[in-house]
DNA sequence: GTCTATAATTAGATAGAC
DNA sequence: GTCTATCTAATTATAGAC
């Protein structure tokens, strides 16, 4: 029982995981410049130099956080996001929205982080685009092309309709402290998920019921 | 010619309206934390004095700014939101909501500064929403419950109506540098925006042309 | 691996000349 | 009103003990 006996790839790993889901809280919260590393190692309830030692620099945690982020959503979706020819395809598109409604009542941080860095030039925003943003994009286009080409939803372009579905899913939860302010609603409850779920499905894809 | 010649309140209103008009922009992009005064100062092309000399401090410079932003808002909304019996309810539901996205592109600052402050709970956030965010939630409201009772929209909650609006009409532009990079989309163009207005006019009327 | 202490930098605030 | 120069506090980065 000397050092190495974590289940993970090397060193304490449940210091640096506790290190990586503050970070992930705070960074998309605050935005990289407003976040504090002092807050995050609090919050993890680490020593401020183990960032250093974990993860050198405040931008290479960023990053970590980021990466995590996104590995959370591919966990999430991977079966979803595939090519699926064994069920109906208007369902499938249905079901691909609902599950991305309920991930961002979930994760907002994941919406957090990518509309506050997305809103600036920068070598963060080109990093983030580069590595995560542009190939979802791209994943979600071919679904959306194909599903426009047999009618199933509004013949509308590419852009527009990623930014409406990001938009339309995820504003709600990512601005949850406001909206809970302002309407007293607070929208992660699980009625109100639901209730934003079907909403997005029948915008979307224009049910008329 | 002594001093006091200017068509303001008081001071030189041009070096305080640049002060003002550059503020909004970094706050905007940058939130509040990672706005600089000394940036703010240099694209203003003034003095990092004076903006103590005139707001005082960076706090009073941000409500400054934000109330900025929500003035150009009104004025641009005044008419369209007012009860108008004189023309078609949907026809005026329709033109605020492509007013509305108009607005988002030629304003982004204004999505991203609510965006930003609403994801935390803090003093600067319930500022906002107090003062500005609500005030204009509940008068969408009113127009939302109306065209819902007649028909004219589906009956979805008031809350998710509101973000999916926001979020739908709002987020391409606040994220235009991140379009631009992952598409190659400049957004803010002209056809874009129209394109996009259709859009969101289409799904959220739900129109099945 | 974890901690304390500190160096180096930078930010907002401010004093005061012009 | 506008400017230069500086104060003070806070932040990231880092050295080094345990």
């Amino acid at each position: 029982m000397s050092t190495a006996e974590t289940p993970d790839t090397a060193g304490n790993a449940s210091t640096r995981e506790k290190i990586l889901a503050a970070a992930l809280q705070i960074f998309s919260e605050r935005g990289f410049e407003g976040a504090r590393t002092r807050d995050i190692a609090e919050r993890a309830g680490a020593n401020l130099g183990l960032i250093k030692y974990y993860f050198d620099t405040k931008e290479q945690l960023w990053k970590a956080a980021v990466d995590r982020a996104f590995e959370i959503l591919t966990r999430d979706f991977q079966e979803l996001m595939a090519p699926s020819s064994e069920v109906d395809e208007r369902v499938a598109l249905e079901q691909m929205i609902r599950r991305f409604v309920r991930f961002c009542a979930e994760s907002p941080e994941f919406i957090r982080l990518m509309n506050d860095e997305g809103k600036r030039d920068g070598p963060r925003m080109r990093w983030l685009v580069d590595r995560h943003v542009k190939p979802m994009y791209e994943l979600v286009r071919r679904r959306v092309e194909s599903a426009q080409a047999k009618g199933m939803i509004p013949a509308i372009p590419v852009v527009s309709t990623h930014y409406i579905m990001v938009g339309a899913a995820g504003l709600l939860f990512s601005q949850a402290p406001e909206c809970e302010r302002m309407t007293g609603i607070d929208p992660t409850e699980k009625s109100t998920v639901e209730a934003h779920a079907d909403a997005v499905v029948r915008l979307l894809m224009g049910d008329a019921t």
